[in-house]
DNA sequence: CCTACCGATCGGTAGG
DNA sequence: CCTACCGATCGGTAGG
């Protein structure tokens, strides 16, 4: 109930939003969606009456953008310093992944909104989200490409597709991944790349279509 | 319990929903989310006053639940007629994501309402849905178990998140599968099936970890 | 299918 | 941080 005093900032203008606020609304963005929360909800989420939050915030699509914004940079940042250029392709890959459920594993709800509720922002805004998005996915197509060059990948017919079939599994990780499983963050991510660089073919099997051939 | 049905054909009272209304609304949802669109907008679509909608529906709700509930029904029927027992798994897989992206192609914008707008739907009707969502991944997680029990596919470690990778892959397409583009719904599954089946790693090439091994 | 309208609620502001 | 309140808009209904 304690709510934290505001710092007299410096700059003025726009002072920090304090951590109750957006504390609270990650948790109700993600659970009942962004334009369904009102910001009633909000102010009594948080105790204080609903005017009051604007001496705080601007809108309510600043209190938004704030969390996706920092959502995404979370994963850009983890994911490019795990997986550094000299490491090969293969356990770069496994590095990236495993940042992401590091990342996912400590901020499940900050992430559904983030990854579910941008395209609710505003036109400036959200070319600024597609931007960091954009980072997010080329971390991963740097990482096929090297392993491509390198020749530790295959020459996939389809490497757009293919990385889409990747960047979608760990966009829908939120939706599965709660913390009262009691599987690792590091076993999950080992798991989806497992699948990503393996498959699920038995080893030495070889495809019921190759099979037919000889 | 009591499933809404518009399905009573003789002396009914409720008329079957106009198929403009349900098309304006799919675009409508698509594009800008559900609880974002108001009545107002989707009666100006379709070209009648607001409270002329009610004639035609209960509910705004009524409405999404319509578009959902095919929508999923739309991916269970296709899919499980394609992947049939009888073949082998790897194939049996193959002709799932195909089917899944034939569907897809056929429907992208009432595929995105249907993953990604469903859980604004009341207790109920989100009851339906998870049920009918249920058997959507079963199917796969059969494919999964035959294929393992058959020797075809690998003993995976984590079979779940292996599933759940390639759910959140299909389930993620809406998002990059536009109609404009030149590739082929079978092009683009066969990319998908290809990378869950064989993965990335290049043929002989073996993992980074285990090449330290030897 | 229309006009007219309902109570509720929305994001946000004024002025202390 | 509060009280009081703004205009706009919401889903839905009445009665033709």
């Amino acid at each position: 109930m304690a709510v934290p005093r505001n710092s007299r900032s410096t700059s003025a203008r726009r002072p920090v939003v304090p951590d109750v606020i957006v504390q609270e609304a990650i948790h109700l963005f993600a659970e009942h969606g962004y334009p369904v929360v009102g910001m009633r909800d909000l102010s009594k989420a948080v105790g204080i009456q609903s005017g009051s939050l604007y001496s705080h915030i601007d809108s309510k699509e600043t209190v938004l953008m704030l969390i996706v914004e920092q959502g995404i940079t979370r994963y850009v940042d983890a994911i490019s310093a795990a997986a550094t250029p000299d490491l090969p392709p293969d356990i770069r890959l496994r590095l990236a992944v495993r940042a992401h459920m590091t990342v996912l594993a400590g901020s499940i709800e900050q992430t559904k909104v983030t990854f579910g509720q941008w395209h609710y922002l505003g036109p400036e805004n959200r070319a600024r989200v597609v931007e960091l998005r954009q980072r997010y996915e080329d971390i991963f197509l740097e990482i096929a490409q090297d392993g491509i060059r390198q020749g530790v990948f295959r020459k996939v017919p389809h490497l757009k597709a293919t990385l889409l079939t990747l960047i979608g599994a760990l966009n829908f990780t939120p939706e599965w991944y709660s913390s009262s499983k009691p599987e690792s963050p590091e076993q999950m991510a080992d798991a989806i790349t497992d699948a990503m660089l393996n498959g699920l073919m038995a080893p030495h099997a070889g495809t019921s279509a190759a099979r037919r051939k000889r």
